[in-house]
DNA sequence: GCCAACGTTGGC
DNA sequence: GCCAACGTTGGC
């Protein structure tokens, strides 16, 4: 089981509007770079992943879940864009700011931290118990097990 | 609003 | 295949 971190920008898609879709999800579109396109493609239903807000909050605010396999982008006139579906699981009790997971010394080695233009990046099971932990996320909750 | 970091494009 | 030019992202 893999972890996940998705970076949007609030006024673009915030959580609040993922949550409003439910549990059926919506359609991770717009990624146009291979990396975080090629972490989609490997990214299995059921797999977790933190919502984080760039830009206006810097914050990871949420946590969501994998609800369908990579497809093409509905958005992308090119077919090698694909993305999967996700779905809001929970809020983050207390959101984790950029500026806090930078002071964790546990963290240091995170994407978001390492390398800030990433959009869709893979979370060690390790950092994403930190991050529960700062945010106030009781791990079962977050993780689903 | 600026700029650093990073990715992509296209000329050679 | 290299690299300069350009575009975009996102922190500050």
């Amino acid at each position: 089981m893999a972890f996940w971190l998705f970076k949007s920008e609030p006024f673009k898609w915030s959580f609040a509007q993922q949550k409003d879709c439910g549990a059926a999800g919506t359609e991770w579109s717009g990624v146009r770079n291979y990396q975080a396109r090629n972490f989609m493609r490997t990214m299995q239903i059921g797999e977790r992943g933190f919502f984080y807000h760039s830009n206006e909050g810097k914050a990871v605010v949420g946590v969501v879940e994998v609800c369908a396999l990579a497809h093409p982008d509905s958005t992308a006139d090119d077919p090698r864009w694909e993305c999967v579906d996700i779905r809001a699981v929970c809020d983050m009790p207390r959101p984790v700011g950029l500026d806090t997971a930078k002071a964790e010394p546990r963290l240091k080695d995170m994407i978001l931290v390492t390398n800030s233009r990433l959009s869709v990046q893979p979370v060690r099971e390790d950092e994403f118990r930190v991050i529960c932990e700062l945010g106030g996320l009781d791990w079962a909750q977050a993780s689903g097990t």
